[in-house]
This record gives C-alpha cells, structure tokens and sequence, in this order.
DNA sequence: AGTGCCGGGCA
DNA sequence: TGCCCGGCACT
C-alpha cells in the first residue's frame, strides 16, 4: 500500500502524458513529464505543476487537472521506466493503475513528494533509481511516512537493504501487477532484466560472509508476507520477459534458487545433503535443518530468546543454504566433526577469527568443496573451514612417514611443528592436527603411528593412541615400498610357487629387495 | 584395480 | 615357527 504509492509519486516522471494543445485549438498533443513540483498556492490546497516536455521540444507546465483531462483520465503514474533517454513509447496513460494509485495522486494527499524543479532533467540516475525501486519490496515498516525527500533517501535506502541482505527480494506482487499491466506491450522497457538484476544482486549481496563489512545487524526485518513475492523473480523473472508475476512459483522449485522456503527439503540429489549455513559474521555454523538455523541466528546472534512464533523471519538473511556431496564432505562433516551438523548441537564457540596458528601458511588451501554450492562466497568459508578440514587430515596423515628418521621433508615440517606446538606426544610422530576443536576432529583420520587401519577401527583406537606412547618402532619400520621387481611381477600369479616364501606370505619381498 | 606388505590368526 | 590371510597404503 504504502510502497505502492510510493511507487507511484515517484514515478510519474518520464510519463507521456496528454496535455492541451498550447495553441488553444484543443487538439491534445503529447509530452513527457519532466518534473512535478508542487504549489502551495495557498495553505489548504497544494496542487502539482508537471512540467511536460511537449514533442516540438518546448517545456510547458500543466496542472494536474488538465493533464488529466486531456488524457481523458486522471493524471496516472505508473513505473515509466524506459530506457536511458526516458523515452517511453506506448505507455502513456493506457498505464492502469488501479484507483487507489490514482487517488494518491490527488492533491489532498499532502505527502506528496515535492519535485524540485530541477529534476526536470532526468538523469540516467534518476531512471535507475525508479528501476531499483520499483524492483524492491520495501516493507513500509522501515519507512517514515515523513520522509520529505523521498527520492534520494528512498533510493538511498533501497540501496543500503539490497547490500546488506543477504538475501535478494523481488518486488512485490502488486507492483508486479501494476507493472504487466502498464509494460505489457513493451518488450524492451522491462523493468528489470536478468543481466541486470542477477548482477545488481549478485554484486552487492553476497559477499556476505568474506565481505564483512556490513557488519552490524544488516538487514531489516521485513515482513513476511513480502517474502515469497520477492525472493523470486531475482533469478529467473526476467528471463521470460515482462511476466514477472507468474515467475514466483517457477522459480521457486529452481533448484539453484538462493532462496529458502521453509520446507526446504524437497527434492534433493541422491548425493546431495543440503545443509544451512550461518552467513553471521565469524560464525560458520552449518546445521541441517532451516529450523535449527534458524533458531541459532536467533539465540545466538540476534539474541533473541523467544521461539521461532515470534520471529519475523529475520534469520532468513543470515543463512544460506549449501549442498554438499554426501560422498565426500559431507561425510567428513558428519563424522569428523559431529558436533556441527547438528540441530541440537551448542553455540558454536564465539566468532573469532580463523585461527592462523593452525594453518600452515602455505601448506594447504582446502579447495572448496567442489559440489558445494556457495553463492559466491568468496575465499575461504565457514563450511571450508570445516569440510575441508579432512583434506587435511588426509595430508597430515602423510606425515608419520615423513617423520622418519631418515629425513624430514620440509613439507611437512610445517604440521610437525604445529604438532609440537599443539599436542605433544612423546615422540612427535606426527600427531599434528591441530585445527579447531581439538578433542573431536582430532579422532578423525589422524595418524597411524603404526600401521594402517579401518577408519572405525581407528576411532575406537583413539584413547589409546593418546594415551600411550605411539608404536612409531613400527611405524617407522614399515618399509618404503619397494619399486623393484617383485616376485609376484616377475614370476605371475601363476607361478606362485616361484616366489619367495615372503612374497607367499604376503611379506615383504626377500629375493628383490630394494 | 593391482600391488606391497603389516599384523595377526592358526596349526 | 611356518603358513596364511584380512586389510590398509600406495600406485
């Protein structure tokens, strides 16, 4: 309501309008408004002047009134949005609005924006921020009715809620209403199109996580119920032109849709887990389920005690969803570290920084995992931080043959040294991992001192491997293996009766020692 | 998947 | 102790 009049007082520039033939022979001509500035005639009445831009290039001013009648109609505003030059072909007044717009543009309402006359050239700038307005649901709850300036404070503020969300809007469905029925025609003047729109959105909201520099509570609350209007037609509405209110339920079963519906898991890939993730600034924690997200923005980051009825749908901005490869990284998650994927998992440990003691600087830059789908997060994320964590492992796991007496290489001198510095077995046998939570991704795939085992086999063998001295004898005494001739290569399978009595005890080759 | 071989079971 | 094999690491 609010913001669909706002819509409309704003918008009225770059209107073709009919206006009295300025010879006075009645024959209306056409013209595009200018500029409207408001006349305070005397106390009680204000009454608009347009300054229409007549075709023969002559600037003349119309009173409300007379626009409207030449137009055979009141004065009706709709988004004109045209491209840069304003020019808006076929709009004119067919533009319905519904009454209700057309009655906030009357006079008695004395909110009325006030149009500098100087606006009456409209820049380029000017032509975007009616784009961007007309494309963003602001919920009026944020908005002062008193805002004088309405223009550039209003875009302003669009600005400001579009960067800082993480969670792109699309417009609501009444401007999206008013829009088909005014733009219908008008192919190319479509209010937003998908370049346009995917990069605005693109652009400004998501870096949420490695961009923090919005930190402080971002994103308004916005009201509900402008939620699924607008989540929408940001991707895909502009892909099938000016249709845009019927995109909605389109896009909403797209599945690269940024967008988080309540129930979310809907149809899910075989492989795929999808997780939500925290976007809060420092925090990474990925639940499972929007409800346990959801409740941990709500407790933990925006402070808020109270149970999910009395949210007003904030904590939507603040997660994301991501999937993973439930082959690979998900599992890793799942097991490596328990603790995170779950709903009913603690607050996570206070935002801090990612800790730089434990990560060699340039030993290891866990790729992103690669099914993952982040929305552009740049850099390294709070999932990277964790999924990631078993590639890790999995490269410390190298380093009990690396620490060999013989030599150390000095790739993995770094996680040796870390290892010292953060668990110190008796004989620095690798037991390097040192990253987050200690105790629990410590039982991962840490090192086998010995010898190779199943994972379960390890984990039930942690205590042990802590509590006493590694049998890095043993470890150690694993031979390199060999890359000479063997008996197996070179008498075959079939020969087996050839080999040495090692090779038939799946020993260690005697006869081609290395 | 193939290979090397460690750890452990069994007689 | 000899023999065998499960299973892991590595290619």
């Amino acid at each position: 309501m609010h913001t669909s009049r706002r819509l409309v007082k704003r918008s009225i520039l770059g209107s073709r309008v009919y206006a009295p033939s300025p010879t006075g022979d009645g024959a209306p001509v056409t013209g595009v408004v200018q500029a409207v500035k408001q006349e305070n005639r005397d106390v009680e009445v204000r009454r608009n002047v347009y300054t229409v831009l007549m075709q023969d290039g002559s600037l003349k001013e119309f009173t409300e009134e007379e626009i409207a009648v030449a137009a055979k109609g009141p004065l009706k505003s709709s988004l004109k949005l045209s491209s840069s030059n304003g020019a808006v072909e076929g709009q004119k007044e067919s533009s319905c609005l519904n009454p209700e717009a057309a009655e906030e543009q009357r006079p008695a309402d004395g909110k009325r924006v006030s149009r500098d006359p100087e606006t009456r050239s409209v820049s380029l700038l000017e032509q975007k921020r009616k784009v961007v307005s007309s494309s963003i649901d602001v919920p009026h709850t944020r908005r002062s009715e008193e805002e004088a300036d309405m223009d550039k404070v209003t875009a302003a503020m669009v600005l400001t809620s579009l960067s800082t969300s993480p969670l792109v809007r699309s417009p609501p469905v009444k401007v999206n209403e008013g829009l088909s029925n005014s733009w219908k025609d008008n192919g190319p003047a479509v209010p937003f199109t998908p370049s346009s729109n995917s990069s605005s959105g693109g652009y400004w909201s998501w870096s949420a996580p490695s961009d923090q520099s919005n930190p402080s509570t971002p994103s308004p609350p916005l009201s509900a119920d402008s939620f699924k209007p607008f989540r929408v037609p940001s991707l895909g509405g502009a892909g099938s032109g000016p249709t845009g209110p019927e995109d909605p339920s389109l896009d909403d079963q797209d599945g690269t849709s940024l967008l988080f519906d309540e129930p979310i898991p809907r149809k899910r890939k075989n492989s795929m887990k999808v997780m939500f993730k925290c976007l809060w600034k420092n925090c990474g924690k990925v639940l499972s389920t929007t409800a346990g997200i959801q409740r941990h923005i709500r407790t933990i980051h925006l402070g808020r005690s109270c149970d999910s009825d009395c949210s007003d749908g904030e904590e939507d901005f603040y997660y994301t969803e991501i999937k993973l490869n439930t082959d690979s990284v998900a599992d890793g998650l799942s097991s490596l570290s328990p603790a995170s994927p779950s709903v009913l998992s603690p607050p996570p440990p206070p935002p801090s920084p990612l800790p730089p003691l434990s990560q060699p600087p340039d030993s290891h830059r866990p790729p992103p995992p690669s099914n993952a789908k982040e929305p552009h997060v740049g850099g390294t994320t709070p999932l990277s931080r964790s999924a990631p964590s078993a590639l890790y492992l999995i490269h410390t796991d190298h380093a009990y043959q690396a620490t060999a007496p013989v030599s150390i290489p000095s790739s993995s001198s770094n996680s040796a040294d870390s290892a010292s510095t953060s668990f110190t077995p008796t004989n620095s046998s690798g037991f390097s991992i040192s990253w987050q939570s200690p105790p629990v991704t410590f039982t991962g795939n840490t090192v086998s001192p010995s010898k190779s085992q199943g994972f379960g086999e390890q984990r039930s063998q942690t205590i042990s491997v802590l509590s006493s001295p590694p049998r890095a004898a043993s470890a150690l005494s694993r031979k390199v293996r060999g890359e000479g001739k063997k008996c197996r290569k070179v008498y075959g399978m079939e020969n087996r009766d050839m080999w040495c009595t090692a090779c038939r005890w799946k020993k260690a080759c005697q006869r081609f020692t290395d």
